[in-house]
DNA sequence: ATGAAAGCGCTAACAG
DNA sequence: CTGTTAGCGCTTTCAT
């Protein structure tokens, strides 16, 4: 072979198979499969969600994701639907795929979470749920709940609402049922009147329970509502539209998360802000630390929930008051 | 070993490690890890998507997700960021990992992963992305993205606009450069003005590119915007805010996709509507169908794109003119 | 130091 | 038809 053929395959494996590879470097890649299979790490980190479809879990899965980026971990990832049996299902898919950690968002509490970490031992987070007592390896990220909603109903009563309704899923699918209870103890210490309407995933059947407890006599007809999420808070708008209430004249309207969009709506929802990538992102990390020898110092991690105050839960004289101007969503 | 102690053993068994499982059943699970690595076959899906943070693509996995699960499949995700170079690693590896088929929504017209499927065969399907003239074992799924245009333009066109500006990604980011071209070509048959300016990814840029061609003349001032994603078109309201115009009154605003928020905000944004849900299905479908022997029928699917017109995009006396009761956004 | 061998948990191919 | 064996691609251990 001489020197010019030498060049031309040179250069042919070069653009074939070295494309960003160092010059020198062996086009080598080890198949991560029999690795895996040799020492019981796959590199892979598993995240289980109850339900793709709320827009809240798209920054924590980029989060999740960019995490295990940084470190060299993949990630598998699987949606329960709200379907228990399809979530006992895909923590045993995840623990035959032998992933190295696990993240889940529960349906409810996550028992059966709990009773599969018995037997597959591995690092697992619970998102946006508090630990079980039982399980002291379960660790946990999640915004403060308990405190956000006092912070919501501080908010609410000073503006002088007393009759206020908490929107939440049905207990069974709750993964923070201390948020009701909170709600409930708060009324019972400041006075106000407080009902909690449960109502299943979906904007129309949320929409059709609002619209529900909307029916009460005058005296007692709701003034104000506190949801779960801005998805929840976007039916409450509906159902408020649906019965010709005006948003913040007849009704304030306090969502939780801060979704890109809850700026946007008409009128500018007043939430509360969680920054979900750092929940996606501490959840990776608590995992990755525990694999990787390196304990994390909190088992428990409560990130920051702060109240930003819209339009959604301005008396009218405010609202009309204050500047118009549209503010940034959170940064893209 | 007693009666009574065989029942006590045979209880722990069951609540351990058969829960919920069929009496009788052997409560073995082989290990996926093993059986990879001797048939060369993961039952893994790739889904590599290029920019996790646009809700657009949070029902798109679902669909993807739900496809893989009633087939047995699990999915491994990755997110590039726009960054061609993660893209490429990415790929990578999910082919050191063995997946058996890939899904990818590319950064640009995505030559990378062209020449990345050359050498690693497996089915792969792009999204969103016409499917590249070469590699013909190469699928596709995507919106109609010129037809949708020419709706849309009409649409505009009927109304009386006649300074139209579509607003999309940087030509080397974006995974559809027909669009734009539709755009001018139509612009020269039916004699309006056409302008395309390109922005980066994310709110704030957008915005700022928006606000940049709004500062033209009178006699040239765009009158209407289109734009590629309901994200863009929200920096477009945001825009729109920042000079005072007002929407639908002073300029009108057509999205794409459809987002559940699209709906929700003031005033409900007239969008292009696709089944996003129905894309990542197909995606997986797709990849299943080649995987499992059934060749598909089509290796370039095409997703209907229809015009919902909202407020967004009406004039002020038709606008005033209509109902104005909320509509629902798309199921749930 | 470098090199050979065993074996991770399975399936495919083979022999009885 | 049932039972045995080789080997997927690696890492780890053990012998040179």
């Amino acid at each position: 072979m001489g020197p010019s053929a030498r060049a031309a395959s040179d250069r042919d494996l070069f653009a074939d198979g070295l494309r960003d590879q160092g010059v020198g470097e062996l086009g080598y890649r080890p198949n991560a499969t029999a690795v895996a299979l040799r020492t019981h790490r796959s590199q892979v980190l598993g995240l289980l969600i109850r339900n793709l479809h709320n827009p809240f879990f798209l920054d924590v899965v980029d989060g999740f994701d960019g995490a295990c980026a940084a470190a060299g971990y993949e990630v598998m990832i699987g949606s329960s639907r709200y379907d228990p049996s399809r979530e006992w299902e895909l923590l045993h898919a995840f623990q035959d795929r032998g992933v190295d950690g696990l993240a889940v968002a529960p349906i409810g509490t996550g028992p059966a979470v709990g009773d599969w970490a018995e037997d597959y031992r591995c690092p697992l987070v619970l998102l946006n749920a508090p630990p079980p007592q039982a399980g002291a390896a379960v660790m946990s990220v999640r915004g403060v709940g308990a405190a956000a909603v006092a912070q919501a109903v501080r908010h609410l009563v000073e503006l002088g609402d007393r009759e206020l309704t908490l929107v939440v899923a049905p207990a069974d699918k709750d993964p923070e049922p201390e948020r009701p209870e909170r709600f409930r103890a708060l009324a019972r210490e400041s006075g106000f009147a407080a009902r909690v309407v449960e109502t299943e995933p979906g904007l129309d059947a949320a929409r059709e329970a609002v619209g529900r407890v909307s029916a009460e006599p005058p005296s007692r007809r709701p003034t104000a509502f506190l949801t779960n999420s801005d998805h929840l808070a976007q039916a409450v708008y509906l159902a408020a539209a649906d019965l010709g209430w005006r948003v913040p004249e007849d009704l304030s309207v306090v969502g939780h998360d801060d979704l890109p969009t809850a700026a946007l709506l008409a009128p500018p929802l007043t939430t509360l802000r969680v920054d979900r990538r750092e929940i996606g992102r501490r959840a990776a990390t608590l995992l990755i630390d525990s694999l990787e020898g390196r304990p994390p110092a909190r088992r428990d991690v409560v990130v920051r929930v702060d109240l930003r105050v819209r339009q959604s839960s301005s008396p009218a004289d405010i609202a009309n008051s204050q500047d118009r101007k549209p503010e940034l969503p959170c940064r893209n």
